[in-house]
DNA sequence: ATTATCTATAGATCTATAGATAATGC
DNA sequence: ATTATCTATAGATCTATAGATAATGC
């Protein structure tokens, strides 16, 4: 029962952190079922607890709060995945390999969603949506995730020396889209497998993308000296 | 100066189909760019040059109008790749192979956004975009595209007779997610390749996709029997 | 007569902000 | 004193409909 004024449990800076992280979560669920344009404030701010206005003091408006969402988690897979990268190129001394490549940049993505949680699952999502939207997604992809990308084609053309390079950007964009279409986790496979597949199994997804996709550029490569030889 | 009534142009029939269509155009080339959400019903009005009141009148609302959108070529795409499938299926006598398989689904769709002009392009942007909505997409597509995805997951057992149901359901996932990324058409890849390749360039594509995909749909194999053999 | 189209508007949001109040921090 | 949070509300949409008017069809 006594009075004396109880130590403060979070100071403010900590309080401002947290609340913000809060409103983020929130964001990220909502964008990660119905995008930008399908959730309002009043939803975020529901789903929170917290008052819109509130939403309004930390954040400029929807679509910086949008940004942000993406901000607080696109550097952090990005920096793993180059990182993944280097050492690998290291680890094999320039002996690059199509599945070396392709498992450091695509096995350490998908580890960022087993391991991250649901929401990274969500934030993963959102990335979907927006790597599909012609008037904006593009833009935002690329001031995100270039130097990841870039990073890989690197190490692809040192894998496919002779390979033209549109082979490998047409080969990376079927990359990307079959990773985006694994993160949107719409359970579409679920359905159409009647359930002997599940979209949330990255470990499945993990097993098999990289081998897949390095016999898909092998295969490219072997029609372009098949070219080669005939023509 | 004769004063006679002129003939009709259009019977009532005509006119009301003609409008409809001019009102899926809009709205296709809209929900193309933005999504269902980041298009307003007035947006569409504009678009197409009439008043929302009369979009109410042909459409019960917005969710209507988009599902029509899908509705009207959908089955046309459909029914020309099952076709494509069937007479591949029938001038091998059943000898099918991954790329016979692939060749006839994945080209005969490009052909359709190819051949078909701009606006069976932003339909195919809206499938895209459908085809990573968690919360409603998946219930679309099913209904829309499940007969053409199975008979293709048919093909693809008779290819690999030997390899079990969930290697060919997640290679079907990453084909899926590959194609669906190109109908997108966000220009990341002309940015990413310095101009080299073209979002729009569906030739580019359809000169790549099944040798690519049927090269990864082996190598999956080519690990299971591997497995086999050393375990 | 029936159908197509427009005018006008109700009612429901939604975003954003001003200003009040409550909670910390020196 | 400063920062966090809430109350209240302005102003701008947006969807949807009722009812009037114009254009076809028997």
């Amino acid at each position: 029962m006594t009075k004396a004024t109880p130590k403060p449990r979070r100071s403010k800076a900590e309080q401002r952190a947290e609340k913000q992280e809060l409103i983020l979560n929130g964001a990220e669920l909502l964008f990660a079922k119905r995008g930008l344009h399908g959730v309002t404030l009043k939803d975020v701010a529901k789903e929170v607890g917290v008052d819109t206005a509130l939403i309004h003091y930390y954040f400029a408006d929807k679509k910086a709060l949008f940004d942000q969402v993406l901000e607080r988690r696109a550097p952090v897979t990005s920096g793993r995945r180059i990182a993944a990268m280097d050492a690998y190129e290291a680890s094999v001394g320039g002996k690059v390999t199509l599945e070396g490549a392709l498992h450091a940049y695509l096995d350490t993505d998908l580890d960022s969603y087993i391991q991250g949680g649901e929401a990274w699952r969500n934030y993963g999502q959102i990335g979907a949506l927006v790597a599909h939207t012609p008037e904006w997604g593009s833009e935002i992809l690329s001031r995100l995730m270039d130097p990841v990308v870039t990073r890989l084609i690197e190490l692809l053309r040192k894998a496919m020396p002779d390979t033209p390079d549109e082979d490998i950007f047409w080969g990376y964009q079927f990359v990307s889209g079959a990773l985006m279409m694994t993160l949107a986790r719409t359970g579409r496979i679920d359905k159409l497998s009647n359930g002997l597949c599940h979209s949330d199994d990255f470990e499945a997804v993990k097993a098999r993308m990289a081998t897949f996709m390095a016999g898909g550029f092998r295969a490219i490569c072997d029609q372009r000296e098949r070219e080669r030889q005939s023509g």
